[in-house]
DNA sequence: ATGGACCTTCACCTGCGGGGGAAGGTCAAG
DNA sequence: CTTGACCTTCCCCCGCAGGTGAAGGTCCAT
């Protein structure tokens, strides 16, 4: 199968085929004799796999951990259910940081709203800020 | 006053000042004899500014866009209203895409966790991703 | 034989906010 | 006089996941 109706296929363009390619996430396909990639049928699993993972959020570098795991010919799920537990860790930072931020936002938005021009200093630039 | 001085009574770099020179938030200040940036104090104030925009979560963009209209000689209160607003509808967004992901991440973690290796097909690469 | 759709590699661009380090000028202290 | 701490410009580098475009080869149908 070709590059285009691989990525087709899985819903992707020729340049991410490439790009997971360099990155090691898929194996180097043999050529066709004139020079294009051919593709075996069950590199869709592969690319679909990925795409779970990148729905999931995890980085290709994760992704790619996983992979190895898999073509060493060991189950990967161990080493997943970590991953996923790191992600869920990762996520409940990210959103414990951003309703921090947010809280500050409203704070200041408060202020800001209620706004008077004339009690701006312009040697601070903005006294609601 | 020199970069360096300016830079260690904001807390900031000197790649941080001249990066927002580059970047038209700061102006470019007159050179001593020596081609050395000499800064006025007022530019302390500047830097103030930028920060608590930043810690804010605005964007060098958007910082530069109140400093604008304070430099044209207005009060920038309304345009801050309006990125505060901007901003906290941003974080609510992203708050809310974070956690739809977590809900996902986490019945993948669910099911990762109770995971049976031999269940596995390695064509699927993971049966829990 | 010619057009268009596909493929190849190569190198650079995006957003975001800087950081790293080279190569050289300047200044004060010892 | 030399050492070390500054400063200058310059260009490249990071993460992240690709996208963009150039220059050229290939394949199929008309």
């Amino acid at each position: 199968m070709k590059i285009g109706e691989m990525a087709a296929m899985a819903g992707m363009t020729t340049k991410a085929l490439r790009f997971y390619e360099e990155r090691g996430l898929l194996p180097a396909p043999t050529r066709s004799p004139n020079g294009y990639r051919d593709y075996p049928p069950e590199v869709l699993n592969r690319l679909d796999f990925i795409r779970r993972g990148r729905n999931a959020g995890l980085t290709l570098a994760q992704i790619g951990e996983i992979l190895d795991v898999r073509d060493a010919g060991q189950a990967p799920c161990h080493h997943v259910e970590e991953l996923l537990a790191d992600q869920l860790a990762e996520l409940d930072r990210q959103i414990a940081d951003l309703r921090e931020l947010r809280t500050n936002v409203a704070a200041l938005h408060e202020g800001a709203a209620a706004a008077d021009p004339n009690a701006c200093d312009a040697g601070d630039i903005c006294r609601y800020l």
